[in-house]
RNA sequence: GGCCCGUUCGUCUAGGGGUUAGGACGCCAGGUUUUCAUCCUGGUAGCACGGGUUCGAAUCCCGUACGGGCUACCA
């Protein structure tokens, strides 16, 4: 058998979402696990949505991921151009040759036209029961559509979708799904400005391209007949790909993050979103919005009904309900992340805009080892009870089969779980690698052996990259405060002077290891009757001004002798300053 | 609205005619660590509903409900 070939095949508009990235993944592991080809290839068929800079992210993100495609721009492979603005002709060809055969036709009709027939009837398909009605070569004299190509009047080329058939086909994770062609609607194939659609490229591409897999998301279930009809016109029925829809990966629902604290501050975000989003329709009902969001919200088991349009809703209130509606449940979208405060890119992009601004999971701290894992058990699992997979165990274990049907919510506490999980097994080196330039962007400069040391500390108290530095900063600078409540609690301003005598002890040690500082400590106590309770949290305080963080005496011994002497004695000044406070 | 797809703990899921319905995250409790975290132990909680088929249904069939997708000269 032929090895096969897979493809991802993203479109330029912006950052590559979270869900595209995981069926770029399936592609992937698919291909490797098979010893087949992966196929990068950009979908920039619409010119209008094109943004500069989003291959490049889309790449780089594949790399952060290790991913790289073996076929695409920038890659090579004999199936090029990659880039399909670069293959207008090859679509054209395939396109002329559907209107040679009588499988596709000339549609002059407007985009004004359009809209107004979908106007008048919200269910108007432009189908064989529309399509003698409206103006094309199907319903004009030859003659007239002659002199409309000789005047130069901007047509589209649209699939002349057979009456009343069914259309059949096998998807690896849905088993046979069926169409009736009556259903379908005439899709657009080449656009006026002589760009195929989605549908004629697609087709056409993986085709040429050998494709053997198509692995997309479940948004392209719907289309799917279409394709095999086209598969068909075109005489490549035989040599169709197999299909596979994955799932979609869903937001989060409202019952799981709302709560006293979050709602008062997502109802505000939510009428602002839609102020900003929909003016027209939010003019004058802000505030009312915002009500409206509060009490929907603090019922949030009635959440639904409450989103439910009324009969006797105004115009402005069933608008917002449907705006909440569409930002609360559906498809994940890149506002959710914003919304609720974790990312939904693989890594950050920066728009024009603030708004158009997203952190990616790499920005957020996020190992890209633990992204991978993460992802790849978004819809799919092995069959057995593990759940640490690294790439070549993916690969090992990844099949097709074993991918859901339904949708899957994202959860991003899981996620925070395989990533402290990678950071706990991962080098210490490799962590410092990682941490650099967020700690240059501190104004740190550790030195190599105090940052190995410092990671080893504090790894199993990091979720994120980030939480090292913010849980750890007194590593690299004094306490900016100490924690009150301790103090208050357990320091004695009359035991000060017996504390400075501890310090003058810690002074005195030739080497000031771990052990040694216990030691000198547990003298110390033992001395003067002190407890561990007395006098470990005093310690701790002194040096990191918080309660929570790595063993003290390890802790002081990293920090050295000169830094901890004087963090103590200063601090004890404090500490009186707090006790009498 | 129409078409298509789906539904097992709060979430991700295993299980596909006979199971004490298993695991993971989260949460709760206990232990270890005189902090926090890690780690260990335990607990909490689930087959959407109604009909069939069957000796027996979470599992098969039909319907309902609910959720999702599509319904562009976007992908």
């Amino acid at each position: 058998m032929d090895k096969i070939r897979l493809r991802f095949a993203p479109s330029p508009t912006g950052a590559l979402h979270i869900g595209g990235v995981r069926t770029a993944l399936y592609n992937y592991l698919l291909a490797r696990k098979e010893g087949g080809t992966f196929v990068l290839r950009i979908e920039d068929t619409d010119q209008s949505r094109y943004v500069p800079g989003a291959e490049d992210y889309i790449i780089n993100a594949l790399k952060w991921l290790g991913m790289e495609p073996d076929e695409g721009p920038g890659f090579g492979g004999e199936y090029g151009p990659y880039r399909q603005s670069e293959r207008k002709d090859i679509y054209q060809k395939y396109t002329q040759q559907l209107i040679d055969q009588g499988d596709a036709y000339y549609a002059f009709d407007t985009a004004e036209e359009l809209e107004q027939a979908r106007q008048k009837d919200v269910t108007f398909k432009y189908d064989a029961g529309a399509r003698m009605q409206m103006r094309n070569s199907l319903s004009m004299k030859p003659e007239e559509v002659e002199k409309a190509m000789a005047e130069g009047l901007p047509y589209v080329i649209r699939l002349k979708v057979p009456d009343s058939e069914t259309v059949l086909f096998t998807d690896v994770i849905r088993e046979e799904v069926a169409f009736d062609t009556a259903e379908l609607d005439d899709k657009v194939l080449l656009k006026a400005d002589g760009m195929p659609t989605y549908h004629m490229a697609n087709i056409v591409d993986d085709h040429l391209m050998k494709i053997t897999h198509v692995i997309r998301g479940e948004e392209w279930l719907s289309s799917t007949a279409h394709h095999v009809l086209l598969y068909r016109f075109l005489g490549w029925e035989d040599e169709m790909p197999t299909f596979a829809h994955l799932p979609l990966i869903l937001k989060p629902s409202p019952e799981s993050y709302l709560n006293k604290s979050t709602t008062p501050v997502l109802a505000k975000r939510m009428a602002q979103e839609f102020a900003r989003r929909q003016p027209d329709e939010a003019k004058g009902y802000e505030s009312k919005a915002e009500n409206l969001a509060l009490q929907a919200f603090q019922d949030k088991k009635n959440l639904t009904t409450h989103l439910k349009e009324k009969d006797k809703d105004d115009a402005q209130k069933a608008a917002f309900k449907a705006f909440l509606k569409s930002a609360l449940y559906g498809k994940l979208s890149k506002r959710d992340g914003d919304r609720l405060g974790f990312p939904v890119f693989p890594l950050s992009w920066e728009g024009e805009t603030a708004e158009d601004s997203f952190i990616g999971f790499r920005e957020y701290g996020f190992l890209p080892e633990a992204t991978l894992n993460f992802l790849a058990l978004l819809g799919w699992n092995p069959g057995d009870e593990r759940e640490m997979f690294d790439k070549a165990a993916l690969i090992d274990a990844f099949s097709l089969e074993r991918v859901n049907k339904a949708g899957t919510k994202f959860n991003i506490d899981k996620a925070r779980w395989f990533n402290q999980q990678y950071i706990i097994k991962s080098d210490n080196a490799y962590l410092a690698e990682q941490l650099r330039p967020m700690l240059k962007e501190k104004g740190y400069a550790p030195d190599e052996v105090f940052l190995l040391q410092f990671i080893e500390l504090m790894k199993e108290r990091a979720v994120t990259l980030p939480d090292f530095v913010e849980n750890g900063y007194y590593f690299f600078e004094r306490p900016r405060g100490y924690e009150e409540k301790m103090i208050k609690k357990r320091w004695k301003p009359e035991r000060h002077t017996l504390f400075t005598e501890l310090v003058d002890g810690l002074e005195q040690l030739p080497d000031f290891s771990a052990e040694a500082i216990k030691a000198s400590s547990e003298a110390f106590m033992e001395k003067h009757g002190l407890k561990f309770g007395e006098v470990l949290p005093m310690l701790r305080l002194a040096n990191a001004g918080t309660m929570k963080g790595p063993a003290v005496f390890e802790m002081m011994e990293l920090l050295g002798k000169e830094e901890v002497s004087q963090r103590m004695r200063s601090a004890f000044n404090a500490f009186d300053d707090i006790a009498q406070s």
